[in-house]
DNA sequence: CATCCTATTATTAGTGT
DNA sequence: AACACTAATAATAGGAT
């Protein structure tokens, strides 16, 4: 039998890369591979789009399109009220809000579900073995005791997001409804441009900054609402 | 044999979407999947980076380690603390709004902790006796694994709900300050705040990663920052 | 460093619910 | 419309160059 030329791709943990070499090689690959699927979204979807990333060698990289200016505006330029009711607006953004609020709220909640049922998975484990490592059981017994706790936390902690964000929004309308929005808008609509290779701007250059840490990010598979809200469309 | 149950991925060409419903489906879940691989790059790296995508139906979604506003005013160089007397209420507003949603949070994300000790503890006990029990090992990896995914999952939650909180009372705050504004350069209602994602920008993190049967996301970072803005319509 | 080489893992197009 | 499923394509970790 022909010994593997290679181990092939393997899985790796979701953590900072330990070996520093590694890591720039990773982080060179895979920011080639981000900007490629940028480059995707925006020819099969028409989006504009804007990617810029600090390496941890201090150097910038961007991609643009159609340029990163012209979504950096754009983006920038969102404190300009358009026109239309701004009660709706309010209205689409406490819908949203509270929507994701839930979707995380929800992931959360499903992760510590399967916490526990690892935990009482580990428990049965031990007491089918209970001759050996008998030791671990006080260990056990108080995991599943503050992933309760935790539990309940986060069940208190759900339902009082939801009355804050409430408060805050009664708030936020009130004021909203004193207001007599006139907003010059400034920017035309984007003009996107779909065309499949032409349209698409990529820079990339460097200066140099700073680096920082790491992110890491969820969402929910179940549904769990925080209160009566729901999001009709934004 | 058993016929195809589906087609399964089928190759597509680089060229915007024929079909509209399909295009709308397609953004969805490449954004997401974008933003994941954005995630994954900063936490593997230790990377800043953000991303902005204006999607075909004008919506804007974003994706920033330690935030879209430092990585852009980064990028553009640009550098002005934000420091009206205005800007300041809207902060102790804040604060005083939030202080409660923090305090819970961090006795939740404190339980987590000792949860996660307990649970490298049990690690450590199991591999000095792995003689024994080998099997049992993986459950307990995972578990460690799961742990991270929840402390995750609620150091962004804890953080959103700030933003989310902070976008509220920005959204009254500048509503209340439209009216005295006047004679400055002409623009409307757009520069009331200095926050850049001010007013009717939305808090929204979601992107990518929604885990659904494959639970692979972790972070044993101590710094964790996410960001994101989800909009409105024009 | 960037690129090539695979064995693997990861993502997703099309589909069903 | 969001979520689940699956077969297939796409990306990439670990090497080698």
């Amino acid at each position: 039998m022909m010994p593997r030329k290679t181990k092939g791709r393997q899985k790796i943990q979701m953590t900072r890369m330990a070996k520093e070499s590694n890591l720039l090689v990773t982080f060179s690959k895979r920011r080639s591979g981000l900007f490629k699927k940028a480059s995707e979204l925006s020819i099969l979807c028409g989006a504009e789009i804007t990617i810029i990333v600090f390496s941890p060698g201090k150097k910038v990289f961007s991609f643009g399109h159609p340029s990163v200016e012209m979504v950096v505006d754009r983006f920038l330029s969102q404190n300009s009220p358009p026109n239309s009711s701004t009660s709706q607006l309010v209205e689409a953004h406490r819908n949203a809000n509270i929507h994701e609020l839930n979707r995380q709220l929800t992931y959360v909640i499903g992760q510590f579900e399967f916490e526990k049922n690892q935990s009482e998975h580990l428990s049965n484990i031990r007491k089918a073995g209970e001759d050996n490592h008998w030791w671990e059981a006080p260990i056990e017994s108080l995991r599943l005791t503050e992933l309760n706790q935790l539990k309940v936390a986060m069940e208190m902690l759900k339902k009082n997001i939801g009355e804050q964000t409430k408060r805050n929004l009664v708030e936020a309308a009130n004021s909203v409804r004193v207001v007599p929005m006139s907003g010059s808008r400034g920017m035309g609509a984007g003009e996107l441009i779909d065309d499949k290779n032409s349209g698409l701007a990529l820079s990339m250059n460097s200066h140099g900054i700073w680096p920082f840490q790491s992110l890491n990010q969820a969402s929910t598979s179940r549904h769990l609402e925080m209160d009566g809200s729901y999001p009709r469309r934004f």
